[in-house]
DNA sequence: ACAATATATAAGAATATTCTTATATTAATG
DNA sequence: CATTAATATAAGAATATTCTTATATATTGT
C-alpha cells in the first residue's frame, strides 16, 4: 500500500504539497531551522546566527510561521520563535538520506 | 542527539539542500512521483497521466533526473522512468504528516 | 509623552523558475 | 535513406520568489 499513497491526489492537493515543500526550499530559511534546532531563540538571536537583514530574516520567518513550520510567542520587547514539530528533523534528515552520497557530510552533490 | 543533527551546517551544504528540496517543490513533479508511485512508466504514459505538453514534461523529468529522483532507461523508441529510491514515498509521507492536519486526506491547508 | 529598542510590513528592483514555441536528436520502419 | 514516432533541448516570454530600502508598529524605560 505504501507504494500507492499518492494515488488520485487531486490537483489541488498537488498545489498546497509543493508549496508546503516550497517552504523548507531556501537555504536561508534552512539555516533557520538548524540554528532553532532544539531551542527557542528570539529574531535578534536568530539574527545574528543567520547573517541577513533584519527584514529579510524576519520575512522568512513570517513565512516560516505562516505554514505551520515555527510558532512564535512575544515576551515584551522581543519575539521568540521554535520549531513546532521536532518530526520536521527527521523530514530533514530523510532527505539528507535520499539526496547525499555520503550522509553524515551532509547535504550532499 | 537528534535535534541537533543540523547544526554547524556550512552555507555551502545548506545552498544543496534548499537545491534538492525544491526539486520536489513543484506540483506537476509531485504529481509526476504519485504517477511513478510504485511503477515503471514511459514518457508518454506519464504524459498521458500528468497533462501538460510534451516539452514541459520532458524538462520537469530531466530536473527529477538529474537531481538523482528519477532513474530512465531508454528501450528502443522509448524512456521508462523509476523513482530511485522508494524511501521518497516516506519522505512524502512525513511532509503531508507534518503539513496536514488531517493525513488521511492528503496534503493540506 | 518621547525616545530607544525590537520586530514587522510595504513596494519595487533583482533574480530565479516555469512555460511556450520551435527545433533537434534518436530509433524504428518501409 | 526518407519518414514517422518518441523524447530532448534551446531560447525567450511569462510568472514567481527573494532581496533591498524605507517606513510602520509594539513595547519598554525616562
Amino acid at each position: 500500500m505504501r507504494a500507492n499513497c499518492m494515488a488520485d491526489v487531486s490537483d489541488e492537493k498537488l498545489d498546497r504539497g509543493a508549496r508546503c515543500i516550497k517552504t523548507l526550499a531556501h537555504p536561508l530559511r534552512l539555516k533557520v531551522l538548524a540554528v532553532l534546532a532544539g531551542r527557542e531563540m528570539s529574531v535578534g538571536e536568530i539574527l545574528d546566527a543567520i547573517g541577513t537583514t533584519q527584514s529579510n530574516v524576519s520575512q522568512h520567518l513570517s513565512q516560516l510561521r505562516d505554514k505551520g513550520v515555527l510558532a512564535s510567542r512575544r515576551e515584551g520587547n522581543q519575539v521568540f520563535y521554535r520549531v513546532r514539530d521536532p518530526k520536521l528533523f527527521d523530514l530533514l534528515a530523510l532527505v539528507r538520506e535520499l539526496f547525499c552520497d555520503r550522509p553524515v557530510d551532509g547535504w550532499a552533490a
